[in-house]
DNA sequence: GCCGTCGTCAACCATTTGGTTGATTTCCAC
DNA sequence: GTGGAAATCAACCAAATGGTTGACGACGGC
């Protein structure tokens, strides 16, 4: 997962509970990797680890060079993943309006041709 | 990861490109295990183990109890996901906002007290 | 009733992940 | 300069992931 694409790192990064709490402590400004670990029961090393997986995946920058450098949040890659999801979400929401309208044919003809089989509905896609 | 909080399996379970491409296919209309597998070059074993962890995500649901049950996508735990990511963009925009905010006051404020010290912006998110 | 297929369970394996500790680098203050 | 703190590098370890193959239980069609 180490090279993966961008929305794969993406959700990756935020699936670790320790490092949706350090976004949540970036939301509130920038801070140094010491003040991140400070209530973390937790090594700074592996705070480290964490903001790196953070910054290979976007969500977090590191503007300075130096070693004092803070971290700070870019809520950038957040767009890719809301798109991703929302496409998803949407394309499921109208498929049930059209199951629903199929339905809906159906109980009307069954009025009248009571026999008639039902359409597979993947099929009306297009 | 397993027990892990709800979030984290949502996460976690989109972070598999195979995984995101069984929601792109199930957001077309619900599958059985073999049609999702077809396309996948790749054990059906593999599949299978791909659905259980949607369906511990709650990001998909076997509505049937045979064992031709047919795989649903359900989109309610993108809302979860949804409603993380905004509030922390929003979060991170307002701070964005409330930045500038003070270096205009800066600004101004450097016309007629040049020496002030700047505040620690953190501590105005109360 | 039997056969074939669908789906899963089980064991196994390679790689990745998330944490540790210890050493090293790099800068700031004095 | 020198000392000290910040951050990372490196090696190591336990556990989880993502895949394989093989076997097996449960239905559906003939």
């Amino acid at each position: 997962m180490a090279a993966a694409d961008p929305l794969s790192r993406a959700f990756a990064a935020l699936a670790d509970p320790t490092r949706r709490d350090l976004v949540a402590r970036l939301a509130d400004g920038d801070a140094t990797v010491q003040e991140l670990a400070a209530p973390h029961a937790m090594s700074v090393q592996a705070i480290s680890k964490h903001v790196r997986v953070l910054c290979d995946a976007g969500v977090v920058t590191r503007p300075g060079d130096g070693q004092r450098r803070p971290v700070h949040l870019d809520a950038e890659v957040f767009d890719l993943m809301t798109a991703w999801i929302e496409r998803y979400r949407r394309q499921a929401e109208a498929r049930y309006q059209r199951l629903d309208a199929v339905l809906a044919d159906l109980q009307l003809d069954e009025r009248h041709a009571p026999d008639q089989p039902a359409p597979a509905d993947r099929e009306a896609t297009a």
